[in-house]
DNA sequence: TTCCTGTTGC
DNA sequence: GCAACTGGAA
């Protein structure tokens, strides 16, 4: 879709339609319609599809949110449960904060909302793990209202279409352009469409996201404290509680690197340290 | 190497 | 505003 509205930063009523006609002819032809958080109105089950998209692909997703939805079929199931089983699922999806935030957002809406997830975005973004993004995408997907976000697919489709003879944009740029385009008829199924005309931007021209103000690349992996975090929840997964001394010679690290990071994943809520051992909080 | 339906804490 | 967080796939 080379479209006649690119480059327009000022785009007139007639650019918008059709960019709007363009973007819901990509989706009829090529959407992903098989996605199966796209297949429920389960607030719940959308909640979870949501914290699991945060800068993870979706071919993983499709992987791992059936057998979370499966272990942890509901709000109430979720909250009651201790972090090392949540931990135990998540295993493999990385950013491993967000299974500790999504177990006490269940928490939270078991003890102050009567279990039901809530609709407006205010209040989604006040529980931890949910920013903007993802509360508009709540409220969108699970709800249906024509909330105005911006995300990663979002903001390559609308840098794109609409800013390409610019560097660099900023999202305050391109939020006013996402409210003129929302259909606010069709708001989940819009932003279904946006999403995966953008998910196929870039395939063959290098990714309009860098050029946004809000770009970066991330540091290497490997020999990272990253790396050496995912190999310290890895053991006390398999171990359930270790000794530190242990611990630490199972990592092969400086007893001091080890020690700082273990003292992070305590403050984060990951690890209980008890004298001289170390086990999964909870 | 690059990217992924970001959020958080400083 | 910026670095840290995580793992997998092309």
């Amino acid at each position: 879709m080379q479209g006649t509205e690119k480059g327009k930063n000022q785009p007139d009523e007639l650019d918008i339609r059709r960019f709007q006609e363009n973007v819901l002819d990509f989706y009829r032809r090529n959407g992903r319609h098989d996605l199966l958080w796209r297949k429920t109105n389960d607030p719940y089950h959308i909640l979870v599809s949501e914290i699991m998209l945060q800068q993870t692909q979706v071919q993983r997703v499709t992987v791992k949110y059936p057998q979370f939805i499966s272990v942890f079929p509901d709000v109430s199931s979720l909250a009651g449960s201790t972090l090392a089983e949540v931990l135990w699922v998540w295993k493999g999806m990385g950013y491993n904060r967000r299974a500790i935030a999504l177990r006490t957002i269940a928490g939270l809406v078991v003890s102050r909302f009567s279990g039901l997830i809530p609709d407006d975005e205010a209040v989604l973004s006040g529980f931890p793990g949910i920013g903007k993004a993802t509360a508009g995408s709540i409220a969108v997907f699970a709800f249906n209202r024509p909330a105005v976000f911006i995300e990663t697919n979002i903001r390559r489709v609308f840098i794109h279409c609409f800013f390409s003879d610019r560097v660099p944009v900023s999202d305050r740029e391109i939020l006013p352009l996402v409210a003129r385009t929302l259909d606010r008829e069709h708001p989940r199924e819009w932003y279904y469409a946006l999403m995966d005309y953008g998910s196929v931007l870039g395939r063959r021209i290098p990714n309009p996201n860098r050029r946004s103000t809000h770009y970066h690349r991330q540091p290497a992996f490997e020999g990272s404290d990253r790396q050496l975090r995912g190999l310290i929840l890895e053991l006390l997964l398999q171990e359930g509680t270790m000794i530190i001394n242990d611990l630490v010679t199972r990592t092969g690290e400086q007893p001091g690197r080890t020690g700082e990071i273990l003292l992070a994943l305590v403050r984060e809520g990951f690890v209980t340290l008890e004298n001289d051992t170390v086990r999964l909080h909870n």
